[in-house]
RNA sequence: GCCGAUGUAGUUCAAUGGUAGAACGGGGGACUCAUAAGCCUCAAAAAAUGGUUCAAUUCCAUUCAUCGGCACCA
């Protein structure tokens, strides 16, 4: 094992605007990702757009745009969400739209080919005269087209490239069987098992062209498209190099021990499963680890939608709370791994408490008897505090480890400020005040340092105040009311 | 329908086979370094019914409620 190590989001799949799941995924992989780097690991941090496909062809024609601007328009708009969160600049973007991208996803599907787990057949598709659509079995009900039950479904032949899933059964089994941690958290783990071990069925892995030319075209046969997906996890591959620079992927995803995968619960079946079998069919090492993470939901876990109104939306929430109180939310408000509600009044009250009662507010206090009573502490760096791993964030329960921060080191200096009350002191006893307030700037300085990860320019903002023993010339976190 | 999970103060979450912890919100108090912040303190909870046990919120069963999965939707 390496001291490199190979971190990912899922690719948001561009047919709409970013929503609270997708700020989720990008924070907490960037936690990771900067955690793993403080620790001195080289980082390759991966995310980017996925970009194919039936429905943002629809959609851009139904804007009257080709779909290559329709998803330049959204690729862009995700870069921007990137930088309002405070991602790592140095994050590669990798868009399915990509040359190489295309290039790498047509010669992995040629290995997958050439090894034998790719075959043509014929595929039956249902079609809906009424509708004039065709209709898969989970839009049927009752076996009829919900609109029109009284219609006959018409079932077409259509030669489709089938991807031999089943032969995956056993191997992905034995596979989970040595890595007991692969999925996180376990009871994810355990509903992907139980769904293999229910049995496996190939899957379709193409499209015709004639129908939806938005995809890359199937190696030798222009007539058909890869169905989206098939691509799109191509891009964990692609994103470091393979098939081009063996060099550039033994590094991150050989002697890594494999790419660590951040992705919705909704995606669990394709990145544990499906992608790990496409990994071993193009006999390609498999991940190291997939956390799943909930969903965010509106109050009282009900789904957020448009009708219901109760949909939020990242890029407002950044641009009254900014960065540091997005991170501070994701990282610690949420639940790491299951569902968790979120509405405006949440999001405020959580901030109000903690950040600006709680962090900010004790930042000031301390800075402001620091400076007046001209305390200083030594220049101790940060990467004596960052020497050995931590592990909540090892178990990626990113909460747990803020909880620590704010339920222990913030808490128990403001406790300690009330009990020594140094104020007081400094009237009497100027030397044990000082004593005091060193103290205080010094586990000051240690909150600091753990935030890195967290909240990076927080963090940063804290560290300057503590070397030029200042106030805050305005609170860290203005109290919002 | 099948499978799985969940149901704890007003709200969001913890822990635990033996006095159920916290945070936010609400009431009260003393202080003043601080963003009317912080500290102390008070009120406030285990869906229902049965079972196992000396003892159950915790284990089991049933009921009710909510959520998720049941493959070509990315």
């Amino acid at each position: 094992m390496s001291d490199n190590f190979y971190i990912t989001t899922t690719l948001p799949y561009v047919n709409a605007p970013a929503h609270m799941g997708h700020a989720l995924e990008f924070v907490r992989a960037d936690i990771i990702a900067r955690y793993k780097k403080l620790l001195g690991y080289e980082v390759f941090f991966n995310t980017g757009t996925d970009e194919h496909g039936q429905k943002i062809y629809q959609k851009a024609l139904e804007n009257k745009q080709t779909p290559q601007e329709f998803v330049d328009f959204y690729a862009s708009k995700f870069k921007e969400l990137l930088k309002l969160l405070g991602i790592s600049p140095d994050i590669n973007f990798i868009r399915t739209t990509d040359e190489n991208h295309i290039k790498s996803a047509q010669e992995f599907w040629k290995v997958c080919y050439n090894n034998g787990y790719i075959y043509k057949k014929n595929y039956q598709v249902k079609y809906c005269i009424g509708c004039e659509l065709e209709k898969t079995d989970s839009d049927l009900v009752e076996g009829k087209c919900p609109n029109h039950p009284n219609g006959e479904l018409e079932i077409r032949d259509e030669e489709n490239y089938f991807f031999r899933f089943s032969d995956f059964q056993k191997p992905l089994l034995s596979f989970y069987e040595k890595n007991s941690n692969f999925v996180i958290p376990d009871f994810r783990f355990k509903e992907i098992k139980t769904f293999i071990e229910g049995g496996l069925l190939d899957f379709s892995i193409s499209r015709l062209k004639e129908k939806m030319p938005w995809g890359i075209e199937v190696p030798g046969d222009p007539e058909h498209i890869m169905y989206v997906w098939f691509d799109a996890l191509v891009n964990y591959v692609s994103a470091i190099g393979w098939p081009a620079n063996m060099e550039k992927f033994n590094k991150w995803q050989v002697s890594t021990g494999g790419m660590v995968q951040y992705c919705g619960k909704d995606n669990l079946r394709q990145q544990t499963a499906m992608w790990q079998a496409m990994l071993m069919a193009a006999k390609l090492p498999n991940s190291k680890t997939v956390v799943i993470d909930g969903f965010v939901t509106g109050a009282g876990g009900v789904k957020m939608s448009k009708s219901l109104g109760n949909g939020i939306d990242p890029v407002k929430l950044l641009e009254i709370y900014g960065t540091d109180a997005m991170r501070y939310y994701v990282a610690r408000e949420l639940h790491p791994f299951e569902d968790s509600p979120l509405t405006t009044e949440m999001f405020k009250e959580a901030y109000n408490a903690n950040l600006a009662n709680g962090l900010g507010n004790l930042v000031s206090r301390v800075m402001k008897m620091s400076e007046t009573y001209n305390v200083r502490i030594g220049d101790d760096l940060g990467s004596i505090f960052w020497n050995s791993k931590v592990e909540d964030l090892e178990l990626f329960n990113i909460k747990k480890y803020c909880d620590q921060i704010w339920d222990v080191d913030i808490k128990s200096l403001d406790e300690y400020i009330q009990r020594e009350k140094p104020f007081s002191k400094i009237k009497v006893d100027k030397e044990g005040a000082e004593k005091d307030v060193k103290y205080l700037l010094t586990h000051l300085r240690g909150i600091a340092f753990k935030l890195q990860p967290i909240l990076p320019e927080t963090s940063v903002k804290i560290l300057q105040l503590i070397k030029e023993n200042k106030t805050p010339v305005a609170p860290l976190f203005l109290r919002k009311d």
